[in-house]
DNA sequence: ATTTATTGTTTAACATGTTAACTAAATAAT
DNA sequence: ATTATTTAGTTAACATGTTAAACAATAAAT
């Protein structure tokens, strides 16, 4: 006995954030051993990275560029600054406002999973082909534009 | 006083997990509100849609489609039977096994929220195109595949 | 047949996602 | 200047993500 399946309703494999979930897991299971092997989340490392590129950031800004929710991003900076990580202080201009910055330690592990993440990365470049990869990145933030847009 | 900015790591902006993260969201912001008036979460349609398109699954096969991890599961479905959207019976064959169906109130359900998903899907795809959008699935798909493989 | 290994699911513990409510500091309005 | 509004961040409460360990049922090995 078969489900009888409806026609009125896209099938669930053609869902757009599913298909993008997929990809995505497919990829964050290479680099994964890496990051747990350092006791580092997938956030963690997120965060790590954003304010080893863009320096020292406002939590809002931080955690509007590593996609992660206010409230998420107060727990997680709270343990990784317990680390010794990162270190917050207070904004002198506005003190509502609290600047996170990395520390050497958070550099110096920076320095170890880097190179590792790095190799990763050009396995899943030759895997899948450097041109197409670049051609999905383009992809990828035309589909954030024209959705963030109206 | 801008960061000094290591040459050694790719630039953050180009991390392919970040970049499917984005995308993501960017998408599930607009499927989000119809979803949460319904008091569904993303997980919780994922798993009503999974069992009406493809009928009854033991819990690791639904999980598996739906892109959860096994303890995510076991709470979700327990969530989901106590609101009668579904129900588990134990497999006659395999008495480990646990399978789960969906009700008529989980069709119900799918049947006051479809319509709307269908017409958000509709918006995206004339906001990106649909074209556009059969070629990232395409191009999503082969990263999946290319990436499962080793 | 009994033991051993494997498999499907659950529980536990902690990190994060998510929404709403709250606090304090800065701005705007009067 | 005082009040009202907005903004940045936190807390609370509950759902899910994640890993490891536990458990029961099955399959494999002897």
């Amino acid at each position: 006995m078969t489900a009888d399946k409806p026609e009125n309703i896209r099938e669930f494999s053609r869902s757009l954030p599913m298909a993008l979930l997929r990809a995505r897991e497919a990829a964050m299971e290479r680099f994964r051993p890496s990051l747990r092997a350092h006791d580092l989340t997938d956030q963690q490392w997120r965060v790590l990275r954003a304010l080893h590129d863009h320096g020292p950031q406002d939590l809002s800004d931080l955690a509007e560029m590593c996609c992660l929710l206010r409230p998420s991003i107060t727990r997680i900076i709270r343990a990784m600054e317990s680390r010794q990580l990162l270190i917050k202080r207070a904004d002198a201009k506005d003190q509502r406002r609290t600047i996170v910055s990395i520390t050497v330690e958070g550099r110096e592990l920076i320095a170890k999973v880097g190179p590792i993440s790095e190799q990763v990365y050009a396995e899943i470049a030759a895997d899948f082909g450097f041109d197409e990869l670049e051609d999905l990145y383009r992809k990828l933030d035309t589909l954030v534009e024209k959705l963030a847009k109206q």
